[in-house]
DNA sequence: GACAAAATGAGAGCCGTTCTCATTAAGAGC
DNA sequence: GCTCTTAATGAGAACGGCTCTCATTTTGTC
């Protein structure tokens, strides 16, 4: 018989790395695509199935974080501690807030429920968006 | 030339009622196809591609409200006033909170972001899930 | 009832994501 | 350094939720 299962598999390819720096070196969160696109204008063409793939070993790893905004594509980020988020309805724009905005809830509230985290978004415009005059289609 | 428009186009068919029906009916949020599936039981054959159309229409209207788990469905429920909600990590239960928790956050940590609204999950475990001995396993 | 156009049905099309499988190459062991 | 096992990759097909197209039906108005 060969040998049995030692570690949790895991090789240092060059395309994790490039993944991960592209992700590192991104302000906010980013699609799969535009990691992918980022990824590769840095460096060696890499294929969009390994971006996918390299990001979901990533989330089981607990290295990156993911989020749905609502317009179909799944964002991708440094998980790091924990912080709330604002989200531009005008361009998708998703980027971190400093710190955490929500107060812990009156327990008469959540009768029952053990309450072990949360996720926010707040949502509007960002400068760009509101524009000059503040411009700014609503998106529910 | 003809008439010049006057309030904004809406006809009352029975496919819309059938809509209408199915997601007060249910206690909970629904996707599209669930919405189309049960409408479909409950009477005329209706085509997917009219619930849809017909969620858009509500949604704009603010009949409904739309909401993205995370599982790549959008799930569509009556709009009511706005209200926070409780995410069982062990059942998936998603329910509403009375109110809301969220303040409005300092303008200091949204430089140059207007916020026009939010979404809170608060996650945790219901009373079933927490158990006798509290088991429950974690989604990230 | 006649009419204009909003709304529908059926299915093709779109697009982000996942899967398949032949090929490459990382890491363990020598 | 070389060999070997198999994790990981690349290329493209497949998938699935959603949207679009267009001929046809139906609504609301006159
Ligand atoms: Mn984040
Ligand atoms: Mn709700
Ligand atoms: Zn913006
Ligand atoms: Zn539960």
């Amino acid at each position: 018989m060969t040998r049995a299962a030692t570690r949790p598999p895991s090789r240092n390819t060059w395309q994790r790395q490039a993944v991960l720096r592209t992700i590192e070196a991104a302000g906010c969160h980013l699609s799969a695509e535009e990691i992918h696109r980022r990824a590769r204008r840095a460096g060696r063409p890499i294929a969009l199935a390994t971006v996918y793939r390299t990001l979901e070993t990533f989330l089981r790893t607990g290295l990156v974080e993911s989020a749905h905004i609502g317009d179909g594509l799944v964002r991708y980020g440094l998980a790091s501690d924990h912080h709330d988020h604002l989200v531009c309805l005008g361009c998708g724009q998703w980027r971190p807030l400093e710190g955490c905005v929500v107060p812990r809830p009156r327990s008469a509230l959540t009768r029952g429920f053990v309450v072990t985290g949360h996720r926010l978004e707040l949502y509007g415009y960002c400068a760009q968006c509101r524009g000059p005059q503040g411009r700014g289609e609503a998106r529910p």
